[in-house]
DNA sequence: TCCGGCCTTGTGTACGTCCACAAAAGTAGG
DNA sequence: CCTACTTTTGTGGACGTACACAAGGCCGGA
């Protein structure tokens, strides 16, 4: 009982890397632990020849600070911004949260405050005046959540800077310099749902496929490389499909509604439409409503809405791409880079596209939700 | 709708939780320091009244000590003993150890010891064998892939009176008591492969399942439950399959092929197979052998054969349990576990059933290899 | 040469916990 | 009431790092 643990030293042949320790190094570099210390922290004030003895030892020894003690005496705290469009419990952006929340949590013997910076994503103005109030918080890292390109690229620019960190989730921003992103592969997305579609169609009916409306034309619209990649299944698959392309407006329900069932009305061939965003309930829902009971329906996000759906069966299938773990491992990273003040070398990290149907609903959904 | 996004904590958006010491603990309850953390590590030798006092404070306060002084200060290490099918790198059980191993990285400013046992999941000797010298080990803690019943149930009855925590992955025994699982709903895995079956396979098409050859009773058979899941979904469904089974041998490759070049002579109106377990690969390279192309196969497992047969199309689907979150997870929990010396109240962890076609592949192997 | 100022370096304390050991309080027997 | 012993409690050093501050070295100008 009370020997069901071990001495570090006396190791049983087994052999532990030994933890080198800053003494070691300024002992190997010949200088004192409090220049090593001002080295590894770029505090300034290092003569070359230090730094050139010192960056020897520690890359010999391939010394790794312990990041206990290095918590443990951490004076300063850090001040996280996270700006991203408004968060909804049990949408998109709520279950980024989530996983935002998750990580801070991990790390939660660090002081580390928290602010969020939330617009509105069909509103560039909304978005312009969050992003302008973020320099005045003086961040130590920020993590975006970009829709509107001009506006996130200025707001990187002002970051770099200053050399404030950032990392992107969702979507990334060409023209920026982000430690991490987190995203999907919206092509690969997009080919993922034709193909999914084209399983739960019968052969000979028609395909229709709903985006989103634009808004302004300077959008980072996944929807739109989604649609690329659809339209990519279907043209190298070898099946002839029909596929016809319509719209739904996000602002009013009742002129979506008219809009659906007319085109159902006059495309009586379509028994299978791909929503390239979120919004799949919606047309489940109206169908529904008017007892359409056929249709094969793929949309993409687990939120309430669609995993009612699912359950349902008015939603065949839907693709996630793990919000909650962007969220999560965006905020880890950030504040790795904030610890170890080291850039990972991979900055891009591409989420899988899960695909949820009837059958392996519930354990997504243990996953998604908590 | 304007406010029903999450609020952090308090009205400015900031989230900072102020730090509860043992000090504090130890004043409010009137005792020294040394006292509480007796009773935080159930070191014995103290009164009721003071272990009254000091839990009131405990409870009142919510107090959570800081993992990183703990760390900073902790003596003792702790030995992880790993029971798992001995694990070949690129399949299943190799993938669960890199999560193993993954997850010691994160903890290695601890001094953790991590030994292997592995088994033969095909030789309840080996088990026995393997089981016998864990307690000979000396573990703080044991992680268990199990296979074999009484085997494992034998080893956690011994574990359980050293008051030794263990987790398991992969499957769970009835009859122990460990402190996190982490595996899968299979019989909803089951119902998943039918469904995905009856997607791709031609409505007047059959369908064969291919099991694996039972080995000895005594065998936790995911196999088995899969297969009951996968009948309930096609007595369910609504359709009509006629629905074949059959078995693959592990031990000899040339029996298998003529077993099943017999079978499909023997029923050409198969045209999807779903195999239970992960050795789809090899009825696909068969198959291909053959020059067989309209066959839809489902099976189990991203391993580096199933991957290159999803590329080629040999393979329609594979269903994915995660084996390396489960490792992680497993490993992390019971660390938690060894640190705080708390049991977590959910140990049941169920992994979410990943269906993973040609289209979505790419992303997957990202996360799965690394 | 001396002085002030800047650049560089070394030193010491604090962080919160663990744990060994010392001290105190309690108990029992004579 | 004293001694011997057990149970309970308090105390201080150690862990490895961060950071403030003091101290030393170097340089140019007077």
């Amino acid at each position: 009982m009370s020997n069901n643990h071990i001495k570090p030293e006396n190791s049983t042949g087994k052999s532990m890397a030994k933890q080198v320790k800053i003494k070691d190094i300024a002992e190997m570099a010949g200088v004192s632990a409090g220049t090593v210390d001002r080295i590894l922290h770029n505090r300034g004030n290092v003569s070359a020849a230090s730094r050139e003895a010192v960056e020897k030892a520690l890359s010999e020894t391939g010394y790794r600070y312990n990041i206990h003690t290095s918590a443990v005496s951490l004076k300063k705290g850090y001040k996280l911004v996270i700006a991203i469009p408004t968060a909804v419990k049990g949408e998109y952006w709520g279950t980024v949260q989530n996983g935002i929340e998750h990580a801070l949590e991990e790390y939660s013997d660090i002081t580390i405050e928290c602010e969020y910076a939330f617009y509105n994503q069909f509103d560039i103005y909304s978005c312009r005046n969050s992003f302008d109030s973020i320099m005045e918080r003086k961040p130590s890292a920020v993590i975006i959540g970009a829709t509107f390109v001009s506006e996130t690229v200025l707001l990187c620019t002002k970051l770099d800077k200053y050399g404030i960190p950032y990392a992107f989730v969702d979507a990334v921003i060409e023209g920026t310099d982000p430690v991490v992103t987190y995203s999907s592969d919206q092509n690969a997305c997009g080919k993922t749902v034709g193909r999914l579609l084209d399983l739960f169609t019968p052969e000979n009916a028609g395909i229709a496929v709903f985006g989103s409306r634009r808004i302004g034309n300077e959008r980072a619209n996944n929807s739109m490389v989604r649609m690329s990649g659809l339209m990519e299944y279907f043209s190298t698959c070898g099946k002839k499909r029909e596929i016809k392309e319509s719209k739904i407006s996000v602002a009013d329900p009742d002129e979506s509604e008219k809009d659906i069932i007319r085109f159902l009305g006059e495309n009586p061939e379509v028994k299978g439409i791909a929503v390239l965003n979120s919004r799949g309930y919606i047309i489940a829902d109206i169908l529904s409503g008017h007892g359409i009971q056929d249709m094969n329906i793929i949309s993409f996000d687990l939120t309430v809405n669609n995993v009612r759906c699912v359950r349902s069966g008015s939603i065949s299938a839907v693709i996630c791409q793990r919000p909650e773990q962007q969220g999560f491992h965006a905020v880890k990273a950030i504040i790795r880079t904030l610890l170890y003040n080291i850039k990972e070398k991979n900055v891009h990290h591409f989420m899988p596209m899960d695909i949820i149907i009837k059958e392996n609903l519930n354990q997504y959904r243990e996953i998604y939700s908590e």
